[in-house]
DNA sequence: TCTGGGGTCCTGAACCAT
DNA sequence: TCTGATGGTTCAGGACCC
């Protein structure tokens, strides 16, 4: 435990629905919802104006519009978060080499490492002077905590919410947490928490008091120390600069829960394709495949297998993925499919001998073609040679009884309803001000504040729309004329609070859309709240463009492209 | 009309090697 | 050679976090 406050925790408020509201000013003072807007989406992050009507992170999106029926509903642009966090961190950074980031809008700064303060009172001039700079920056605010230790901080920065400071003086610790819920601890979460209320204990204090090897007894060895140590207030873990992930996954969730075998094992193939594009983006390869099934009664089961060696190769861990499928039974039905890699090796490192012999094979002669991706996938291949050749060798033959995804479930066709349930949604939702085209907008009156994805793919999965969004392929299953921005094949898509841009009206944001038709409000972040329009969804003079950046010229992320 | 997605860490059982 | 203790690895699941 250092002798001065000076471990700085940031965490940015609402920090989605503040991005929405920082580029949307017609959305400012209003509530609004950011989360997935099908039929099984959840919230991820509720402006403070939609948190008065009880809406919160992790509330089912259905509750939160029926307890907040006028708020803004809209998906996430992590692109646009990451670019706004990119900023925030590189301002921590200029205060400390030791800034970690635990999430976009959250993160550690050690200030002693920094030179920057050494005392309470410079602690708290250097917070100060951060919140104010986020702001003037971003337009965002954040909230910020001050202490001797990480989870203090994090304590404090959660009290100081929203657009505060609170600082924690050594020596203060455990009387300031003994008051609070043993909730308040990082690591106590609903499970814990119901387990030592049953004990009686419903406190820091009371936690502090239960001793050690009551604790121990409760709740294990590892926790138990952990818990005792924080409800003293101790906490020595460091403020660490850089850490390696440890594992890669992706995961779907489906609108209608799948049965058919068939269609279950194509939805796995992909996921592993996705996971492994994932991986090889991060530069890693992995060992240990894991797969992950969640049932029609939210059971959820996990299948792993470790190979011999890492392995970035997408048929290796679709073959892995697969064989591990074969060992569930999903009768019943899947709602979440889910294929993830650990075990994590830095393959560049061997890569680089592969390389290395591979240009001196070469001799020099034609060495000026760089290695492209191609390559690379191939190099990787030999990395692990035993890994994903004995696999394949295993395999044997993976001969299914003809007719077993018929036999499944209640039949064939059985899940083509997603498909047609997406048509069906589509139409749903109606934008506000549908059918008059070139509506006057007001502002937003009450009655009229919905705004809604009718655009959007409801029945797909929120991450390949989302991924869609940032023009990737989708991948998904499905006829043409689905996937978005494919001219030519079917109608554009036009997700809700995308940035958008008219030949004539200019800067824009889509409020809603569907039959047809997309309603955009144009405005822009530092402009009045903006007029409302309503045209045909393939006008010409529509264009999809990149978000404005959020305060002035400050180019907040932004791709660089739109400064006005 | 329930409960996302992407992670980390821990525990306990089973198995294997020493 | 057998047996028990011990420790490492793998696997599955649970809890938690943002």
């Amino acid at each position: 435990m250092r002798s001065a406050p000076t471990i700085l925790h940031l965490d940015m408020d609402a920090f989605y629905a503040s991005v929405e509201q920082a580029s949307k000013p017609s959305l400012r003072g209003k509530a609004v919802i950011v989360g997935g807007l099908g039929p099984r989406g959840v919230v991820a992050t509720a402006s403070y104006e939609a948190r008065r009507f009880g809406v919160h992170s992790a509330m089912p999106m259905a509750q939160a519009r029926r307890l907040c029926p006028n708020g803004a509903c809209l998906i996430p642009r992590f692109s646009l978060y990451r670019e706004v966090s990119d900023t925030v961190m590189g301002m921590l950074r200029e205060l400390s080499p030791l800034v970690e980031p635990l999430s976009l809008d959250e993160a550690f700064v050690d200030l002693e490492a920094g030179g920057v303060a050494f005392d309470a009172e410079a602690a708290r001039a250097v917070g100060e002077r951060l919140r104010a700079d986020i702001t003037a920056v971003t337009g965002l605010s954040g909230s910020v905590g001050l202490a001797g230790s990480k989870m203090l901080a994090k304590v404090a920065s959660e009290e100081a919410k929203p657009a505060g400071l609170l600082l924690i003086e050594v020596g203060t610790e455990r009387a300031h947490l003994a008051p609070m819920s043993v909730r308040t601890l990082p690591g106590v979460g609903p499970a814990t928490g119901e387990h030592l209320r049953r004990a009686g204990i419903t406190t820091v204090g009371e936690l502090a008091e239960a001793g050690e090897d009551e604790l121990v007894r409760m709740v294990g060895r590892s926790h138990g120390v952990g818990l005792y140590r924080m409800a003293l207030g101790v906490d020595e873990r460091p403020v660490v600069a850089e850490r390696d992930a440890k594992s890669v996954s992706v995961e779907d969730t489906f609108d209608v829960d799948l049965h058919d075998r068939v269609r279950i094992r194509t939805e796995v193939q992909r996921l592993a394709d996705r996971c492994v594009e994932r991986l090889r983006g991060s530069g890693h390869s992995g060992r240990t495949i894991v797969l992950k099934v969640r049932r029609y009664d939210f059971s959820t089961l996990t299948r792993s297998e470790t190979l011999r060696g890492p392995t970035d190769d997408p048929a290796v861990v679709r073959e892995a993925a697969a064989r591990l499928l074969e060992a569930v039974d999903t009768t019943g039905g899947v709602r979440l499919l889910g294929v993830g890699v650990t075990g994590l090796a830095d393959y560049t490192q061997e890569d680089l001998f592969a390389f290395a012999d591979a240009m001196a094979a070469r001799a020099g002669a034609d060495g000026d073609a760089g290695p492209a991706a191609g390559e690379g996938a191939d190099r990787t291949d030999g990395v692990a040679p035993s890994g994903g050749g004995a696999v394949d060798a295993d395999r044997g033959q993976e001969s299914h009884a003809p007719g077993e995804g018929a036999g499944q479930g209640p039949g064939p066709g059985r899940d083509e309803g997603t498909g047609q349930g997406r048509g069906a949604r589509q139409g749903r939702g109606e934008a506000p001000g549908d059918g008059q085209v070139e509506a006057a907008g007001q502002g937003l009156g009450a009655g009229e504040g919905r705004v809604e994805a009718a655009g959007l793919d409801a029945g797909e999965p929120l991450a390949a729309r989302e991924g869609r969004a940032q023009g990737q392929e989708s991948g998904q299953v499905g006829g043409p004329g689905r996937s978005g921005g494919v001219e030519g094949l079917g109608e554009r898509s036009w997700p809700a609070g995308s940035d958008v841009r008219h030949a004539v009206y200019g800067p824009g944001w889509v409020q809603g859309s569907g039959v047809g038709r997309v309603t955009v409000r144009f405005e822009q972040p530092g402009s009045e709240p903006g007029r409302v329009r309503t045209f045909l969804v393939d006008d010409p003079e529509l264009e999809p463009s990149d978000p404005m950046p959020l305060v002035g010229d400050q180019a907040v992320g932004v791709g660089g492209s739109t400064a006005p």
